[in-house]
RNA sequence: GCCCCGGUCGUCUAGUUGGACAAGGAUCUCGGCCUUUCGAGCCGAGGAUCCCGGGUUCGAAUCCCGGCCGGGGCGCCA
């Protein structure tokens, strides 16, 4: 038996019906949520103070693709509670709304966490009331070294009415920026010391700083942990799906529920995800756009939403990115390549194949013929995205834009879908050529490059801006204009690309 | 420094109640076929001491211990 090839064994025991060897495939689609026990409700939690990313990205489509999996809601919550810091532009709430929309992840419910102040109060007062919270005067760095200590700092032990009184002056800007805070009570001696007695309310002076919503109506403003905490568990969030940067945040939030008696959602934090050679942080896009390194969020060298969308990248991509990534809590470098390759699968398919020309040098080709018109179909296999037409004038001369670069002298080049020509000069600003033969049989024969060209009696300018921002010059056939804006086609030769605008023409490269 | 969490081809990922794993898929690279593309498709090849060292076991990528490396957190940011 064991001298038999691996494969006769395999057939061998396939055919006794005793074991049946199958090819194994790669996971498809989501694996399955833990906890699953009723409707599944996820949320997708975005500070509008920018465009969503490719990093943002992960969080939105596993978050809205779970809840619809389990037949559930999703919900966006727009979490814009720092005027000051991290301050919400009013802009941005609409974007970030358009982006969602692009990547197919519909929400159910919309809240905006500025709307929900009252709320917040309300549930300190339980708190205090509760003895779960106080209002702490105490200096940063003093508060910092008593938690360090294991010790409560002075504040911490005092009745809650004078907590109350204390939140009663906060409310009405008896104090300023930075002179109180409302305080979470945890274990003092728990491990972490991030985690001890941590911050749930401050004072922003939104006389200085007002809030894009609510202008100055507020100076008492939730942290982080402390709205979401409230808002994950009044919305009846069952799973929250979000990056491993909130881990601790979640050993904070534990302790506001333990008071409350409220029921923690389940987790998931994902790992970070990172595109090479790109920055992903959202703080170091900002200062790019604001120091004019970009001209906007939708900057070609960005991986925001925004920017991908603008070279054609597709939604169905970048769901397909982050279902392979996944929901493992270790970090990601995806390559430009993988990420590239998934888009051109699905981009290809109904992608116009157009001429462009990217060093264009007229080429004259001396060659008696009667007026012709040659159809190239946009798809060499898909017939229903149609084909565009060259007419040619009768002549004893044509002239084509080619690339320089496709020329050299003496070689035989065959003119994409037309005809094959011999160089027979080349200079500066001109080449020369002979009609050689017409058959595509002949073309190879000679070994001929087939190059794409644009008739110089019938072309447009054209830029392609690169990835990097850069523009390449050139030429492109007519029917780019009749395609329209936002239509992506290949570049035949050059590469993937998203019409931008038509007049001028502009174009944006995908990939090769 | 303190507290978490990770580590499977260059990259991404499957596999983790131990056994069908001589570790699968994708990308990548290289060849071939096809093709009016340097595209797409198809076929083949290359590429992983499953981070390292111990242990448990008939058997470890999978369990245990130690180490190394990487990431995150330690705002009155989100």
């Amino acid at each position: 038996m064991n001298q038999l090839s691996l494969e006769e064994q395999r057939r061998l025991l396939e055919e006794r019906g005793e074991i049946v060897f199958e090819k194994r495939e790669g996971r498809v689609g989501l694996p399955p949520l833990p906890n699953v026990t009723g409707p599944v409700r996820t949320r997708m939690a975005p500070n509008p103070d920018f465009v969503l990313h490719l990093g943002s990205a992960r969080a939105a489509i596993l978050s809205h693709d779970y809840a619809r999996m389990y037949n559930g809601q999703f919900i966006l919550r727009f979490e814009d509670t720092d005027p000051r810091t991290k301050p919400p532009q009013l802009e941005y709430y609409k974007v970030i709304e358009e982006d969602l929309l692009w990547l197919g992840c519909r929400w159910d419910e919309k809240y905006y966490q500025s709307d929900r102040m009252e709320l917040y109060y309300d549930i300190a007062r339980q708190l205090i009331a509760l003895g779960g919270a106080y209002v702490c005067l105490c200096p940063p760095e003093q508060f910092r070294s008593y938690i360090r200590a294991e010790k409560p700092c002075p504040d911490r032990n005092l009745p809650p009415e004078v907590h109350n009184e204390r939140f009663d002056k906060m409310l009405s800007g008896e104090y300023g920026e930075g002179e109180a805070v409302l305080r979470i009570k945890t274990d003092l001696h728990y491990p972490n010391p991030a985690v001890r007695d941590w911050a749930g309310l401050r004072i922003i002076d939104t006389e200085k700083h007002p809030h894009p919503r609510t202008g100055s109506r507020y100076v008492v403003w939730p942290l982080y942990n402390f709205a979401c905490a409230i808002d994950d568990h009044v919305m009846r969030i069952t799973h929250i799906i979000r990056g491993k940067e909130h881990v601790t945040n979640e050993e904070k939030q534990r302790f506001l529920y333990q008071w409350m008696g409220w029921e923690y959602p389940t987790t998931i934090h994902h790992g970070r995800l990172g595109i090479e050679g790109v920055i992903m942080s959202k703080s170091k896009m900002l200062k790019g756009l604001k120091e004019g390194l970009y001209k906007s969020w939708d900057d070609p060298r960005l991986v925001t939403l925004a920017a991908l969308r603008r070279r054609g990248f597709t939604p169905d991509a970048i769901r397909d990115l982050i279902y392979e990534v996944g929901i493992k809590p270790s970090d990601a470098m995806i390559s430009w390549s993988k990420f590239c390759a998934i888009n051109k699968k699905h981009v290809e398919p109904s992608a116009y194949r157009i001429f462009f020309v990217n060093n264009p040098l007229p080429l004259h080709i001396k060659w008696e013929h009667p007026m012709l018109q040659i159809t190239i179909p946009f798809h060499p296999e898909h017939t229903k995205l149609g084909s565009r037409s060259f007419t040619i004038p009768a002549g004893n001369e044509l002239s084509v834009f080619v690339d320089l670069n496709d020329l050299s002298l003496g070689d035989v080049v065959r003119l994409m879908g037309f005809i094959n020509v011999k160089i027979v000069s080349i200079s500066e600003t001109r080449a020369e050529a002979v009609f050689h033969s017409k058959d595509v049989s002949e073309a190879k024969k000679q070994g001929a490059r087939i190059i794409q060209w644009v008739p110089v009696h019938d072309h447009l300018s054209a830029t392609v801006v690169m990835p990097d921002a850069s523009e390449r010059k050139g030429v492109i056939e007519p029917s780019v204009v009749k395609l329209g804006v936002s239509t992506v086609v290949q570049l035949v030769r050059f590469g993937f690309a998203r019409i931008d605008s038509t007049a001028p023409v502009v174009l944006y490269y995908a990939h090769s």
